[in-house]
DNA sequence: ATCATAACGCTTTTT
DNA sequence: GCGTTATGAT
């Protein structure tokens, strides 16, 4: 073929390749082409970065690398060229005859790895890549930086000399380790709290340093606290190691220590994954860049995907220069910028933008809209939290014209501010969930049940063979496990090797049945697991460990609920099991409860609002969306005012949480707050202040209060009626599910006096049903209403609040 | 071994 | 103000 036809069969591929892709915008298109060599995608929110992604991927199956390479196949003929040429006219969509002249090296999935924080996004990620490109998809590595390090871990770590069946530790388990090391190294918990030492150990990692070198440098310094977190370490690490566990952090400083130390696994995991992408780039850590650097290091087929307005996870170690140095980390690094925001309104965009706008330390970066303007943000002042709290539902119920219960989230900055949300929304009817605080297998009884499957697992997991040894209870008290800890570690054995022989030992001569008794439980269970599936031998572990049985005969309600959640943990290995048919295994499942936090997915179905913090909501996106507590020293917490580099981080939360709303976005804050027992008078955050007043419609206190509700009184005075309500809507259980079929509650309230309403009068609630009046309590120019609900039992409700939704029969 | 009382915290927390 | 946890008494 001469010159000039290659370059035409260079620019005709190109246009091909580029027309399986034209549902996507410019520099998205650029960001998928562009496959070879470091890449660094900029992507705002709301930018398409994981639909950039997904077709990033598809591209590299598809065509390989020949968007982005000037080699031209020996086979390609004149012919070809003009053949590609004519098809172009055509406007047909492409043929897989078409598509192989277009093909340069395609990519087998398995050389490819797309790395995540979480387990959602590389779900999302998985699903999305299946639908695209059918089973083939599945070959990708889709998963999060924890899980890959696993993987690889599971093959290599005994190198390291650990056992490839190691356990992973949580940061609960992690933290009764290093409580038990304080106790044991004399260190007093007042001048050194665990949590401290725990943090600046994973500190010390992410630097690669271990217990050795920390201790060099304390030994110098004079420094006191320095040498006993040295101690600390070294200890701490002495026994993870001893009962073959990792931390998280470890997860992948081991992986990192033997890519560096190992030529032959380097080599290995540097050909198979020819091209790499990270998301939320912004938010690694110093280790988490080693590992990619490493795993890059041959092929350098890096695309790095962030945008450093969103990293919110500084305090966690993640450090934003990851996204700043990548050009100089990796020569010769291509940018593009992602900045076409396809989900918010131009008013949302502005006030994002114009929040942003104040932070000194960033790339720079302007989201744009072709979305219309939309509605003005929202900004109410309320007189306390109760009152913002009613502000919410109310603006919920007067939004369900046009929307569900599901398109609304309420952001807050700390967990503890979802309590008068919640109060108020169940005093409205309103379904809702709470996502964060304690999850599914963080409870007591499924953390009781994998510590027996971690001990079958790994019979030198020593915390959790404590955790159960005597639960239920066996008669194994604290003096005979005393004697036990003390020749296990005179042998330098685990616990389980005395105990499954305590025959032998003359000093247990008492408690040797027990103890035999119950090695007899796992061993037994053990067993098992050869021949039996996994639910089998959980049931039968169940009825072995005697942990069910004990909680029957409890038979009180938490009793009931604890049963339910052990056998929800039975639901989970069924879904394991289904989801590995060829290579189910405890330590398989073992694994996936470790790295698992997300059950959100439960009733992701469900019609209800959802509540959770600005930092749990990054990522997701809500038509309509409330930040509540828009106050300074609670957003921007107190700790940040006066540390500029905090106040940085702050503000871009607050970019994540604007960000995520679609539609309407309402700001609210409150004059006064009641937080952890004292009431606070706080000022409007300055993030709202820095929006433009243009931008903002402005509502609450600052105006007569009877314009705001219809025409009629004041929002409740603060005090009493909140102190009023406080205990009377503790009838549902905590953590209960929100009610999933909820009747439809239509429209705002009706402006119309208060009724005059009396003891015994029957009335019809929109969402509680009929119920009779058991009190009428006049209260300011409100009054507390007892109403007996046919179907929900007696509550009790705010006249005001109450009659916006309910009539009298 | 089990219950009661005191004491302590209390941003955020993808793993 | 509230929920969890550590310690001591029965």
């Amino acid at each position: 073929m001469n010159q000039e036809y290659e370059t035409r069969y260079l620019k005709a591929r190109r246009a091909v390749i580029a027309q399986a892709f034209r549902d996507l915008n410019d520099s998205q298109q650029q960001a998928v082409l562009t496959t070879e060599g470091p890449l660094l995608l900029l992507a705002g929110a709301g930018s398409g970065k994981t639909t950039v992604l997904v077709h990033r991927i598809a591209n590299l199956m598809r065509y390989g690398s020949a968007s982005d390479s000037n080699e031209i196949p020996d086979y390609i003929t004149e012919q070809d060229v003009e053949t590609l040429e004519a098809f172009l006219q055509s406007g047909q969509p492409a043929t897989p005859d078409i598509d192989a002249l277009c093909t340069l090296h395609p990519v087998n999935p398995w050389n490819i790895i797309a790395i995540t924080f979480t387990n959602k996004a590389a779900n999302e990620l998985k699903n999305r890549l299946e639908r695209m490109l059918g089973t083939a998809a599945l070959d990708v590595w889709a998963m999060t930086f924890h899980s890959a390090c696993c993987r690889i871990l599971r093959r290599e770590i005994d190198r390291l000399g650990y056992d490839a069946r190691f356990t992973i530790y949580d940061t609960a388990d992690s933290e009764r380790v290093m409580k038990d090391v304080c106790r044991d190294l004399h260190i007093d918990e007042k001048t050194l709290a665990p949590r401290f030492i725990l943090n600046r150990i994973s500190k010390e990692k992410d630097l690669q340093r271990g217990p050795k070198e920390v201790a060099e440098s304390a030994a110098g310094s004079g420094d006191y606290r320095a040498e006993l977190i040295a101690k600390a370490y070294a200890e701490y690490q002495r026994r993870l190691r001893e009962a073959n566990a990792l931390d998280f952090d470890d997860i992948i400083l081991r992986t990192v220590e033997l890519l560096q130390q190992f030529d032959e696994v380097r080599e290995f995991y540097q050909r198979k994954f020819r091209y790499i992408l990270i998301d939320e780039y912004q938010d690694t850590n110093n280790l988490q860049y080693q590992l990619a650097a490493l795993l890059a290091g041959r092929w350098e087929n890096i695309c790095v995907v962030g945008d450093d307005d969103q990293s919110i996870y500084k305090f966690r170690g993640a450090t934003i220069d990851n996204i700043l140095n990548f050009e100089h980390q990796f020569q010769g690094a291509k940018v593009i910028r992602l900045e076409q925001n396809y989900r918010s309104t131009q008013a949302i965009l502005d006030a994002a933008n114009a929040v942003i706008r104040n932070n000194r330390a960033r790339k720079g970066k302007k989201l744009w809209t072709q979305n219309p303007a939309g509605e003005r943000i929202t900004v109410y002042e309320a007189m306390n939290e109760s009152a913002e709290a009613n502000f919410v539902a109310d603006r919920i119920f007067s939004l369900r014209k046009t929307a569900e219960y599901k398109d609304f989230a309420v952001l807050y900055r700390t967990n503890a501010q979802s309590n008068a949300i919640e109060r108020s929304f169940k005093a409205n009817g309103i379904p809702y969930r709470i996502i964060g605080g304690t999850r599914f297998y963080d409870r007591l009884e499924i953390k009781d049940m994998t510590a027996y499957l971690c001990l079958i697992n790994n019979r030198a997991d020593d915390l959790r063979l404590l955790r159960i040894i005597n639960n239920p209870a066996r008669g194994i008290g604290t003096k005979t496990l005393e004697m036990v800890q003390r020749l296990a570690s005179a042998r330098g054995v685990p616990l389980y090797e005395i105990i499954s022989h305590a025959g032998d030992y003359p000093a247990l001569e008492k408690s040797a049945g027990k103890l035999l008794g119950f090695s007899a439980i796992i061993e037994d269970c053990a067993a098992l697991l050869q021949t039996s599936r996994l639910p089998d031998f959980y049931d039968t572990l169940l009825i072995k460990s005697g942990y069910a049985a004990m909680l029957s005969q409890k038979g009180d309600i938490d009793s009931r609920t604890r049963l339910e959640n052990i056998q929800e943990l039975r639901s989970s290995l069924v879904g394991y099991e289904e989801n590995h048919p060829e290579d189910a295994s405890l330590a398989g499942f073992l694994e996936e409860v470790a790295l698992y936090t997300d059950i959100e997915q439960y009733d992701k179905d469900a019609d209800a609002v959802v509540m959770m913090t600005m930092h749990a909501a990054k990522g997701l996106e809500f038509p309509h969306v409330f930040l509540v507590g828009m106050e300074e020293g609670l957003f921007p917490s107190l700790r940040c005012i006066g540390e500029p580099d905090e106040m940085e981080e702050e503000r871009r939360l607050c970019y994540v949480a604007i960000t995520r709303a679609k539609q309407t976005l309402c700001l609210s804050f409150a004059d006064q707050r009641m937080l952890y027992g004292h009431t606070n008078t706080n000022r409007v955050s300055r993030f709202v202040e820095e929006i433009p007043p243009e931008l903002l419609d402005r509502q609450g206190m600052a105006m007569p209060s009877y314009m705001n509700y219809g025409g009629y009184g004041t929002s409740p005075r603060p005090g009493r009626t909140e102190n009023s309500s406080r205990q009377s809507w503790s009838e549902a259980p905590r953590q209960s599910a929100p009610r999933r079929t909820q009747p439809p509650i239509q429209s705002a309230k009706a402006a119309a006096p208060l009724p005059k309403l009396q003891p015994g009068m029957m009335v019809e609630h929109k969402s509680f049903g009929q119920g009779m009046v058991i009190s009428v309590l006049p209260m300011g120019n409100d009054a507390l209403l007892e109403i007996a609900f046919d179907r929900v039992g007696t509550k009790r409700l705010m006249a005001r609040t109450a009659m916006a939704h309910m009539s009298v029969l």
